[in-house]
DNA sequence: TTGCTCCTCACGTCACGTGAGGTGGC
DNA sequence: TTGCTCCTCACGTCACGTGAGGTGGC
């Protein structure tokens, strides 16, 4: 499951982030590799690499700090745990009572929080989408104008 | 036109920064105030306030570094004078002529660039909302999972 | 064996944050 | 005059960038 294994140069080639990050990212405890080669050589997982391409989405594309996303990584995992154990338990009442767990609602909040971002990130973006087009429009219909003044001389 | 004056203090809450980003801007040629009290406080203006609203959109919704939108910034105010001289200008010749500068493609050439980024961000942005709104609402099934069967209990 | 990538320090940089000590403006 | 915000240094911090000097892997 952890199979196969990805070198630095792999990570770096798929992902498009520099060694430093990775060496950064495992210095303060966002991203452990899988393994090391007996000479030391960083060993990443599949699912290392989908954990930091969840962590390239949060940073790039919503600005949470490193900080924020290990918290939100935390919980995350959490849940995973959680459901974990709902799907490995028979039993109707033990089911139920796994759902009282507070992680749920916490869950919860967090992905309508994170969603919020999202979607006030996509407003603000299709504001200045539309900004540009009209702006580009204009300069060109600018530029067209010297092209066919020009065929007329 | 470039009455009425902001404070420190009005810009600050106007546009959500901190003063000290304010004096950073200043640091690197970025922003201006339009005049200083003669106690040493700084005045910004109208125009001033819109420039502002624009780098930090350029920051925040786009990414981009503080030299990367100095240097957007230069071309659309070469821009600007163009057309300030293309208006002020009677003669058709000395208007082609003017159309003719390399700022107008160069301009164009930065439009589209910008509005690449903006495609790709908002691209990627909906993917991640589409993926956040299918996680909510599996787990909101679950938790509703769990409301339904205490009601049969 | 050659060459390219990896390793670990460790200092530099960008975009501010955060006091320290002092003055301005309603 | 009081109190809050402003001012200018200047050091701290976050998220890496960038060598320096040395070793690993196909």
């Amino acid at each position: 499951m952890n199979r196969p294994a990805y070198t630095v140069e792999d990570v770096v080639k798929l992902l498009g982030v520099t060694p430093r990050t990775l060496h950064y990212y495992e210095e303060v405890g966002l991203l452990e590799p899988a393994a090391r080669t007996q000479g030391g050589h960083r060993l990443y997982g599949e699912d290392t690499l989908e954990r930091l391409h969840h962590i390239l989405r949060l940073k790039d594309a919503l600005g949470y700090s490193l900080q924020e996303i290990k918290s939100i990584l935390d919980t995350e995992y959490a849940l995973d745990k959680l459901k974990a154990k709902y799907k490995n338990n028979q039993s109707a009442e033990n089911r139920d009572s796994i759902l009282e767990e507070s992680i749920l609602e916490e869950s919860i909040r967090l992905l309508e929080e994170v969603l919020q971002r999202v979607d006030d990130k996509l407003s603000r973006l299709q504001t200045v989408q539309k900004n540009i087009r009209d702006r580009l429009e204009k300069i060109q219909a600018l530029r067209d104008r010297t092209t066919t003044t020009k065929s007329h001389s």
